[in-house]
DNA sequence: ATGTTTTGGTTCATTATTTGAACCATTGGT
DNA sequence: ACCAATGGTTCAAATAATGAACCAAAACAT
């Protein structure tokens, strides 16, 4: 493994519950040398993308993030557009939507917006990380994802988090078979109790999976009509989404899409 | 060079008016061989770092950064809590507010925001990229940054962007001389002809100096009311966003604020 | 207060990776 | 049709990275 990718492979030990990560925890974490971590996270501190903080100096991601950030989105206003589609879909839904980003073999929630249609609603955290088995953006990225991703992903333990978590890998490329079929992936109860989602994949330039738009909502407010507005609202909004952000739809999309 | 250091400063070459670079360029640009330049772009667009895209291949910056950017927010949420002090600022100024971030030799600007108080303003642009011998931004960020950067900086070759630009080494250690008593910058027509602005340094956990908050307004507004105005309200958010992000002042900012 | 464990950090002989001149096929310009 | 420039590749030689062993300080347990 080349060592810029050790050193880029160090970032995705950070979440949202582990914001601050101390040297040696994250030679744990990541199997290198101590010695070895401390000479990446000093290249990478140098350059602004890790700085050190609390007590015990650990590290965390730094300012870097923002300001080249803040560049691409000038470059691709895909945040703006997200913000937009995601607004709309929340409007025209009354549900929560949100978009995710792929990030190694998880999906990391870049938005979300709200409805204030209703009194309850589906709640997001910023920087989530949401499983692929199971959830319906993580079923819609792996749909469109390459074999050999898929069998990396669903070779792996794949954990239940509710009693409905489908864990079974024949079943899940069901699943997938399905996906592909309908362009959309649904999910009832996999990821939490009582939360029905529809997820569509969004594409990048080379015509690459990386991320999906979903709308969320409480399964007691899953009618026939509610589902029918939420596939034909996100359909569009996926779709106008990774056109507006200079993306383009896959061959095999297009198929199952006709 | 550390190879991680070259893979991230290969980074630094995109701006705004160039967010696509094809390998050869980005090879003139870095000075690193094809082949080098090549395998390093590989290995950042392997972890969504950059991406290619455009009719030759060209490379831009990856989604990679919007992940972690957010992650970053989620941890320290410095840009949510920069658009509350700049929308303050800009109201209680009636003038335009923004706040950029150190980058290599240069400032990116992060963000702004306008005041709608009257029918002219001094405009920005996103990630835009301000001169850190011409602004006040700029200058407030040499005043508080070490020795061996200042003279680094200074004794580059200096643009003189408007008839009023300080180019002179020797007069600008004297500005930031004053820049360090006073605890902030002030700019007259030195980056654009007409306009009046202030900054004050930001500092990020280990009391370096990261960036600077300015108020920026046209030369024909700025009376002594005004001029009061901005220099207390800057003052007081400048200090408060720097603490509300974990930072911490320097000694010398202490000494010479009391 | 003392001893133990864990931390962040450093060193340098050894090992692994990176480098870049030379090359290739394709695209763009004249 | 020819030339220039592009993105991309190869592999012997050169350079950088590695990590076991070590250190001082801090945290923890008694």
């Amino acid at each position: 493994m080349g060592t810029v990718s050790k050193a880029l492979s160090l970032l995705t030990y950070f979440s949202r519950s582990r914001s601050l990560i101390g040297l040696s925890e994250m030679s744990r974490l990541s199997g290198l040398n101590k010695a070895t971590v401390h000479r990446l996270l000093t290249e990478l501190q140098d350059q602004g993308f890790v700085e050190q903080a609390g007590t015990g100096r650990e590290y965390r991601l730094g300012v870097a993030f923002l300001r080249l950030a803040a560049l691409r989105e000038a470059a691709v206003p895909m945040r703006d557009i997200a913000m937009t589609a995601l607004t709309k879909l929340a409007e025209a839904t009354g549900e929560t939507a949100h978009i995710s980003l792929l990030q190694g073999s998880t999906l990391s929630t870049l938005a979300y917006v709200y409805s204030h249609q209703h009194g309850t609603r589906v709640t997001m955290e910023d920087a989530e990380v949401l499983p692929l088995h199971a959830t319906s953006s993580g079923l819609a990225v792996l749909g469109f994802s390459d074999a050999g991703f898929v069998d990396e992903v669903l070779s792996a333990r794949l954990e239940a988090l509710t009693a409905n978590t489908e864990t079974n890998p024949a079943k899940l490329r069901k699943i997938l078979a399905q996906v592909r079929a309908d362009c959309m992936a649904e999910s009832v109860g996999n990821f939490e109790d009582d939360v029905h989602t529809h997820a569509m994949p969004l594409f990048d330039a080379r015509q690459s999976c990386i991320g999906a738009l979903a709308i969320a909502a409480p399964v007691s407010r899953m009618d026939d009509a509610l589902r029918t507005a939420i596939r034909a609202n996100l359909r569009q909004a996926a779709l106008r989404l990774t056109r507006a952000t200079g993306g383009f739809l896959p061959q095999s999309f297009n198929e199952a899409a006709a």
